[in-house]
DNA sequence: AGGTTACTTTTTAAAGC
DNA sequence: GCTTTAAAAAGTAACCT
């Protein structure tokens, strides 16, 4: 028997750090290949990295926010990576930068069609959105996990907002509770 | 002291003369979605209760004037599409539905999701279709919400594709560009939902 | 009629308007 | 509030063949 927690998958981490360095973005985005700046259009840097496959924006403050990694730990390789190519343009950066998790956004897998309408009026209208002239998903907001949860009609849901890993876990487990204590899961 | 009485009065001033802009435009696209005097009493008593509470700070009058009108709509079982509502109104779709996601909110008017089968007549007669037609899109509906079909799918496609399967059971053939027309939906929407709904009645 | 692309929702940091 | 970046979910829409 497998749970849906068995079945969240990280798709997007979202990650803050800084260099403790002002930057030159108009030379550094001459001098790394393959970087968009478009300061009238956004104030930060775009480099995107390859291995593994995320995206930083880089501020003048020396502030910078990865995202697109797929795990924690391709946030830091991610990160390293981007270290060492300002750090090879003669950029001083310190040994190891705090990097702090800011969002951590994951796909989950409840295994049972949902009737949204009946879920919407079960979880409480009060805390929950459902627009499906708008949108196909039901948003539900959780408090503990503080995390937001978009539930669909084919059971697939969305876990954003967390910012440990557990949280997912932990908030998947509590919609199935909820879902099931309703009477409405499969 | 003065100057805080006088400012005052000011405000109150200019809170009554924006009140009295806000029920004017209302009134007019109300006239113009053709909705009854009753839905624009229920929308003028949301846009006071939005006022009272102090939501239309950061927010401009006429996205606060609009999706109180949609929400009344809504509320007295008529509705009207956020496109049709877009048509009349003169802020844009997607801050409409911000601005009625967040005066449903703060109000706590805990709408319920739209019914598909709300906004049958209305198209019905605009397509001049019969009372048995109308009778078959409903039972379309419900059959086919039943099955699970409607979650997450938008009750104006709903509706439209409901319409146009009962047209065609009924003999009195509508064509999807037409039912697309009067719903504001594709007709690729209609196709689609249409499928779908023919199998859960057992129609294929 | 089908296929592709792109937009809707949520989250989150960054600097500045 | 907006601008930008990434990602998933499913529905709808626009455009092209």
């Amino acid at each position: 028997m497998t749970s849906p927690a068995d079945s969240i998958e990280i798709q997007n981490v979202v990650a803050s750090t800084g260099i403790g360095q002002e930057l030159d973005l108009e030379a550094l985005a001459d001098d790394l290949p393959g970087a968009d700046f478009n300061p009238d259009n956004f104030p930060g840097l775009v480099y995107r990295t390859q291995n593994p496959k995320a995206a930083a924006l880089i501020f003048r403050s020396g502030k910078i926010v990865c995202t697109g990694a797929k795990s924690i730990d391709d946030v830091h390789e991610a990160l390293d990576i981007i270290f060492d190519k300002l750090r090879g343009l003669s950029i001083p950066v310190e040994e190891d930068p705090e990097i702090t998790v800011q969002n951590i956004v994951s796909s989950a897998d409840l295994g049972h069609n949902l009737n949204l309408n009946a879920l919407a009026i079960g979880l409480g209208l009060e805390d929950v959105e459902y627009e499906p002239e708008q949108f196909p998903g039901l948003v539900y907001r959780m408090d503990e996990p503080e995390v937001v949860i978009l539930l669909f009609g084919s059971g697939k849901i969305v876990i954003t907002g967390g910012k440990q890993t557990d949280d997912a876990t932990t908030a998947v487990e509590q919609i199935v509770e909820r879902i099931e204590n309703l009477g409405l899961l499969g | 002291r003065l100057r805080k009485w006088q400012e005052r009065i000011r405000t109150k001033d200019a809170g009554e003369r924006n009140l009295q802009f806000a029920l004017s435009e209302m009134d007019r696209m109300a006239s113009a979605l053709g909705a009854p005097r009753s839905t624009r009493e229920v929308a003028s008593v949301l846009y006071r209760r939005a006022l009272n509470e102090d939501l239309i700070r950061g927010r401009s009058i006429e996205a606060v004037s609009t999706s109180c009108l949609y929400a009344a709509c809504r509320m007295e079982g008529i509705p009207r599409s956020l496109d049709e509502v877009t048509e009349v109104a003169r802020v844009p779709y997607k801050e409409i539905g911000r601005t009625y996601r967040y005066i449903a909110q703060e109000l706590k008017l805990e709408m319920q999701p739209v019914d598909p089968k709300e906004y049958v007549p209305r198209f019905a007669s605009e397509l001049g279709v019969s009372e048995e037609v109308k009778q078959k899109a409903n039972e379309i509906i419900d059959v086919s919400a039943e099955q699970g079909l409607l979650s997450g799918k938008s009750p104006t496609g709903f509706a439209a594709a409901a319409l146009y399967a009962a047209s065609l059971l009924c003999n009195e053939k509508k064509t999807q560009r037409e039912v697309a027309e009067v719903s504001q939906v594709t007709e690729v929407t209609i196709r689609n939902r249409y499928q779908e709904q023919i199998e859960a009645m057992g129609l294929y």
